[in-house]
This record gives C-alpha cells, sequence and structure tokens, in this order.
RNA sequence: GGCGGCAUAGCCAAGUGGCCCAAGGCGACGGUUUGCAAAACCGUUAUUCGUGGGUUCGACUCCCACUGCCGCCUCCA
C-alpha cells in the first residue's frame, strides 16, 4: 500500500511519507467569509476531503487544520479597490462581525450537505492577531521587512528562493506585469504584512500594532496560525490552483523566512471548475463578474441532490479542468440515484457481519493513493457491483468504499412522500384487483393518479414496490 | 506580451511506451421481463485517441510543428 501525492514543490508524484510516523499535519486554506460559497470554491474543498479520507484509509492518522479568513482584505491589489467584508456587511445593511459569522456557518452548512469531514481545527484570522503580529515582529527582527507609508511590507529580494513554488521568473514577472506597482513598494512582488488604517477614516475592523492601527496583510494569517496550531513542519498545504503565484508564494517567503528551514513538505493544488461555453460564448472560471455564481442552495433549487454534484466532482481527476454543465450534472445525477438505489436494494441482503472483497478493495485502494485517482475508483467500484457475490458482501464492499468517497451509503434513505405506506398500500392493492380482474384501464388510472401524486409503481418478481418520482 | 495546462466515443471522463481493436458513468439503440409500463439485468455503441510530421521493433502515451480551448501573470478555490 503505498500512497503517491503529486506535489507542486517538485512537480511530480512522489511516495507519501509523514514527518511524523503516524500522524499527518493538514493545513487547507479556508474560505474568506463575505459570501456563498461558489460551486467552484466547493470543488476544491471536496478534493481536500478525498485527500484526507485516503489518509485515513491508509492508515495515517490527520490533524487537520483550516483557516476562516474574516478579516477585511481589498479587493484588488495594492491600494486600490475596497474592503471586501466592509462591502458584504454595507450590502446587507449588517456588522462585519455577522457577515463573517453568518457566512462561516453557510460555509459549513455547505460543507456538511456535500460530506465534507469538519476540520479539527476552525481558526479565524481576527481571533489570532497578537499571533500575526509576533510573526511580523520575527520578520522585522530577521531583517525581511520595511516599513512604507501605508503599512509594512515583506522584501521579496532578500531570499533568493523567492517563487520557488511557482517557478517565476522574476524579470519576466515584472516585464509582463499588467499591474501598476504601488508606489511604496520596493520590489514588485513585495507584499503587506500590516497594512495602515486610513488617516482618515476609521476602518470597521482595525487593531493596535508595534507599527501603527491597522489590520494584517492576507498571507500572514495562514502562517501564523499554521505554526500555531501545527508546528514548524507541515506536511501537507492545500489550496486552489490560483494559490500558487501569490497567495502560497508568499507563505513560504514569509514563513521559512521567519522559521528559518523548511516548511511545507507537500504543497497540493485543486484544478479550477470551469463552466462549459455557453451559446453566447461566455464561460470560463466562475465567478461573480462572469460565468455566473452557482451555489448548493441554487443546485439544492433546482432539485439536486448535494452529494449528486460530489459524485460529479469525484468522477474527474482534482488535478483537471472539470467543466461544469447541467448536461455533466444530471449525468452524474442519473449516476448517483442509480448507486443509491442499487445500495438500497442490496442493503436487504446485508446482515452486518459480511466482509467486504478483498480484491475489489485492494483496487479501488490503489486507484485512489494514486494522486487521488477518483475517476478510476469509481469506476473500480462500478465494475466491483457487477462481480458474482452475495448482496451482503457487495454491499459491505460498497460500504468500506465510501468511506473515501463519502457518498453517504450508510445513511441513503428510501425518499419520503406526502402518503403513509398504509394508503399506498391500499392504492396498490386497488390496482392489484383491477388488474386480476383485467380491468387495465382502471389499474392504469390508479397508476396514473399516484403519479400525480409522486409515487411510481413498479412491478416486480416479488410484487409491486412503489418509490418516489 | 510572458508562463503553464489541456485536446480520448453523442456527453462527462480514466489511461501516458507493448497488458489499449482504450476503464467507468450518463445517453442512445436492441433484448430479457411486463397486460402495457417502469425499474432492473444482458448486449451493442472509439480497429481509434485534435491535425501533420518524426523517434522507436512498437506511440493515445516521447519529440517537433500547426490548429483549437482553458488557466495564470491582478482579489480569487
Amino acid at each position: 500500500m503505498a500512497l503517491s501525492l503529486y506535489n507542486t514543490l517538485t512537480r511530480h508524484s512522489d511516495p507519501f511519507t509523514p514527518i511524523e510516523d503516524a500522524l499527518v499535519r493538514l493545513y487547507t486554506c479556508g474560505p474568506t467569509v463575505y459570501n456563498f460559497a461558489h460551486i467552484g470554491n466547493l470543488r476544491t474543498y471536496v478534493f481536500e476531503d478525498i485527500l484526507k479520507r485516503v489518509l485515513r484509509a491508509s492508515g495515517l492518522a490527520v490533524r487537520h487544520v483550516m483557516n476562516v479568513t474574516d478579516v477585511g482584505h481589498l479587493t484588488s491589489d495594492a491600494d486600490a479597490g475596497e474592503d471586501k467584508m466592509a462591502l458584504g456587511a454595507a450590502r446587507e445593511g449588517k456588522s462585519v462581525w455577522e457577515i463573517a459569522d453568518f457566512y462561516w456557518q453557510a460555509f459549513r452548512a455547505d460543507m456538511q450537505r456535500l460530506n465534507l469531514q469538519e476540520p479539527d481545527v476552525w481558526c479565524k484570522a481576527t481571533d489570532h492577531i497578537p499571533e500575526q503580529i509576533a510573526l511580523i515582529r520575527t520578520l522585522e527582527e530577521k531583517g525581511f521587512t520595511y516599513v512604507a507609508d501605508d503599512g509594512v511590507y515583506f522584501d521579496t529580494s532578500k531570499l533568493s528562493d523567492y517563487g520557488k513554488l511557482a517557478r517565476q521568473d522574476l524579470k519576466a514577472l515584472k516585464a509582463g506585469a499588467r499591474v501598476e506597482m504601488s508606489q511604496s513598494k520596493r520590489n514588485p512582488p513585495d507584499f503587506a504584512l500590516w497594512k495602515f488604517s486610513p488617516k482618515d477614516k476609521q476602518r470597521l475592523m482595525e487593531w493596535p500594532s508595534p507599527w501603527g492601527v491597522g489590520f494584517p496583510g492576507w498571507h500572514i494569517e495562514c502562517s501564523a496560525m499554521a505554526v500555531k496550531y501545527l508546528g514548524e513542519r507541515v506536511d501537507i498545504h492545500c489550496g486552489g490552483i490560483d494559490h500558487i503565484p501569490v497567495h502560497h508564494t508568499n507563505e513560504i517567503a514569509q514563513a521559512e523566512a521567519a522559521l528559518g528551514h523548511q516548511w511545507v513538505n507537500w504543497w497540493l493544488h485543486g484544478e479550477f471548475l470551469v463552466m462549459a461555453k455557453d451559446e453566447s460564448g461566455a464561460g470560463g472560471k466562475m465567478s461573480k463578474s462572469s460565468g455566473g455564481f452557482l451555489t448548493i442552495a441554487t443546485l439544492v433549487e433546482k432539485g439536486y441532490d448535494p452529494l449528486a454534484y460530489r459524485y460529479f466532482c469525484l468522477n474527474a481527476h482534482y488535478r483537471q479542468q472539470l467543466a461544469f454543465s447541467w448536461e455533466g450534472l444530471d449525468a452524474a445525477a442519473h449516476a448517483f440515484a442509480h448507486l443509491k438505489k442499487t445500495a438500497l436494494e442490496l442493503r436487504k441482503g446485508y446482515t452486518g457481519r459480511e466482509k467486504p472483497l478483498a480484491a475489489a478493495m485492494e483496487e479501488f485502494l490503489t486507484a485512489c493513493q494514486d494522486d487521488l485517482n477518483m475517476p478510476r475508483a469509481l469506476a473500480s467500484a462500478w465494475t466491483m457491483l457487477r462481480t458474482p457475490a452475495s448482496p451482503g458482501e457487495l454491499y459491505a464492499t460498497l460500504l468500506a468504499m465510501d468511506e473515501v468517497l463519502g457518498l453517504g451509503i450508510a445513511a441513503m434513505q428510501e425518499e419520503s412522500v406526502g402518503l403513509s405506506e398504509a394508503e399506498i398500500q391500499q392504492y396498490i392493492a386497488a390496482r392489484q384487483a383491477a388488474r386480476k380482474a383485467k380491468d387495465f384501464d382502471q389499474a392504469d388510472a390508479i397508476r396514473k393518479e399516484l403519479v400525480a401524486k409522486g409515487i411510481v409503481l413498479e412491478d416486480g418478481p416479488a410484487g409491486t414496490i412503489w418509490r418516489k418520482a
């Protein structure tokens, strides 16, 4: 059993070994809580959940830390742009703290609906201002910072290996720069560790610091909290692929400058969900300005089970862009419904004593451990369901696989409808009588009546059963 | 403009030198079943992997060119 993971740092897949034998220190960049998470954001969290489950299925314990970014960072680089949290607060007529709490809870609800296991530690940026200030002080003492008129900056020219994660050529970066560089920065890639509040107005969120009243820069929170909760060395740090060039690059810079040694061994990044092109030609990355903004709530309104979206994500590899389309989601929803029906059927023959089929499990786990190849793992699950074995064994195997898949097999229930079981049985009996009398018009009328109530009848060898339409 | 990635059946998507005349799912079609259905099950659905060259005994898999699409370089999962 060998787990291999693709490391952005080395650009290839390597056998994974944790620093400490049986404990994996995992840090995943969490949400900025000023709006609902869209399904593109959520794809990354599904990938991280799979990672966690595969680590556990590989016999490793995991300590998982996720941050909540509740400090109002700016909508664009440097001094331009507005505070995202303040924007949200103004939009909804609430305080920034209410906004933060509301959207954090909304995020947790989304996680629950997608069967994402919660982290062991949730940490909010605003609860860790002293830790962030302490980290900036350390950097200052070591000579990595400078104070400009609008904040304290990290001097990237002091690090010889700045940008190693993104493998960016700093000169090329300068040449291609589309953004005007903040006047106060010495080098284009320099980034703020602490920003001062504007002199003419009070910010909704600000704190005193040795350098003046203000708020922490965006990158510093993750480093400060990761060190606090996971120690000076981290096994795996994850996030979306967009974090490679800026956020994670800067996290590495500040953390390694402060610690004086390599900080994270494995960087894993999830690719984007992109919108399939529509007739108007619109498509690409999901964002508020273009390409639509779909949330779990949107999917539920349209009648999809959130887990159908999880299944949809599992059908593609996490390092591959996944094109979202309603047709694609429909296909996943059908597949998921089929799986559910199969599981409920197999469960009838399950006593709780059956063991998972060893060969099938091995094939499944091998796929999971090959850099989380869930499409292959899922394929092996479908193949397993066709192997000659007792329903109980198949169900036991499916349950074991679901430890990783997280499709909620054990919790699946026949869906309830408006009518009681006894009432439905009366309809069935009446139709049965009509059928016996060869009065098929009457039998079909009863069936039609039930369809109108959302119930479908199916005549099988064991009699007539019903299910929700 | 610079950097990176991708292109596999109607759709989604694995595979990345011989096990591939290419996994799995969805859809479609045919069959079993049914009073008719539905569901389920069985079968069929790419001799071929964007196009053109090259390397090799052998390429979907490596190299080059071309075409198309996407992402990053700016807050961003």
